[in-house]
DNA sequence: GGACTTGTTTACCCGCGGGTAACATACCTA
DNA sequence: TAGGTATGTTACCCGCGGGTAAACAAGTCC
């Protein structure tokens, strides 16, 4: 999660055992940055519970039980919290792109995990600040960046959704429209999730990759019986 | 827009021309129903615009060139006007169930009318408050009510892809989870529509639909040159 | 012409919640 | 042991915005 943020400042001494008076601090700096880390994973639930205007501060500093200013000690604002929520949301799935780019299968299969991590992505705590950060709550500059960011997703699914139809592994189609239908189905997974825990993220990803792939219109390898009620209403 | 509220008493005189006491109340009357109507459209293009939280009442009234008492004439909450506007857009998709329902045609079609009249309610000026009314911003009773609708509309969903995959018409597949990948990306043009317009809803509608019923695995009645390519690779 | 209704305004209330100042404590370092 | 730094706390500020009271303006009806 602080994959962005520097590490602590290594030195070249083994971490263990020697009661070097820098252990100490060390110790602290990596504390710190683990209480921050629980400070956002809060403010992400409380996000979920109430949605990012009716969470307070006091609210989420109570999950934590500690008081209001203890959060702002390690955050400077409401707004950066949902930031820091929302790249933590994002970063899954960037990861996706990543871990996905150099493999040798045709672009269909390197969407469809690409969809199956978005899927579980957006399930997953942060799913929700992720999918509903508003341009409209944030400053102009977190703004863009979020936009930024969101941007790089969408043109990363277009991109695979073309080479797709490149290589023949994507049926030809449009692949802004695509992508939006495909991103949209997944991030409104964020909206009903918390209501219905029935399924897992990777069960609905892979459900919905499905219904994706196959679309609604039988295909000839129906089963035989749907097949034989098609033919009789033609 | 007001079906819901009962019209006013209907006398039994001709409408025009007779100076009939009772024209005035009832002009007035209609014109106040229209007031009405006016400020659920302004709620509504304020919410779209800011945000549910953001828009301020005052914004409101402003935007109708009126103070907020005036506002608080015509609608008894902030939380009211929401679920006004949710009510609006809703509407429209009952509506295009109500239609479709009696169409002599495979369930796969009716379906397709459906998605489209809804991805039109969506891309509408009601369309953002229809799709993010959070049960979070609202008291439990319009939470229940406004569940209850969207429920309604989930299982209309569900019912016709059932019936799609009885007739033959609609590929064997596991129907809620169909819903819920139709309806989530039909949902989420309300997200990125109002930046843009390059197409007309019924256009984004009609381009959703497309993609949902063919699906992005090829289909043999592709393209001669995507065939090939296909073998190529097998 | 005077009471009653309808629509709109001005002027206000007040609580919630984001954000801060200033103080308390513990702990590390010299 | 003194001084600094990291971590919390209590107690507060204050503005925004939902909501309202009460006055005012303009018909409408008898």
């Amino acid at each position: 999660m602080n994959s962005r943020r520097a590490s602590p400042p290594t030195t070249g001494k083994p971490a263990v055992a020697s009661a070097s008076p820098w252990r100490a601090s060390r110790e602290r700096l990596r504390d710190r940055e683990l209480k921050r880390d629980a400070v956002i994973r809060a403010a992400a639930r409380e996000f979920n519970r109430k949605g990012y205007h009716n969470a307070s501060l006091d609210d989420i500093a109570a999950r934590l039980e500690v008081t209001k200013p203890t959060v702002y000690y390690y955050v400077t604002s409401k707004e950066q919290l949902l930031f820091e929520c929302f790249v933590a949301g994002v970063e899954q799935i960037r990861a996706a792109f990543r871990e996905v780019r150099h493999l040798a299968v045709p672009a269909r299969e390197r969407l469809n995990a690409v969809l199956r991590h978005y899927g579980e992505a957006v399930a997953s705590e942060f799913g929700w600040c992720m999918v509903r950060a508003e341009d409209q709550d944030l400053s102009p500059s977190m703004s863009r960046h979020i936009k930024a960011l969101k941007s790089e997703i969408d043109q990363g699914i277009r991109r695979l959704i073309r080479e797709g139809v490149q290589d023949g592994s994507i049926q030809p189609c449009d692949p802004k429209m695509t992508a939006f239908a495909l991103a949209g189905a997944l991030n409104w997974i964020a909206h009903w999730y918390r209501e219905d825990q029935t399924l897992t993220g990777a069960q609905i990803a892979a459900a919905f990759v499905t219904v994706f792939e196959g679309g609604l219109r039988p295909r000839r390898s129906a089963s035989p019986a749907a097949r034989a009620r098609t033919r009789r209403r033609a």
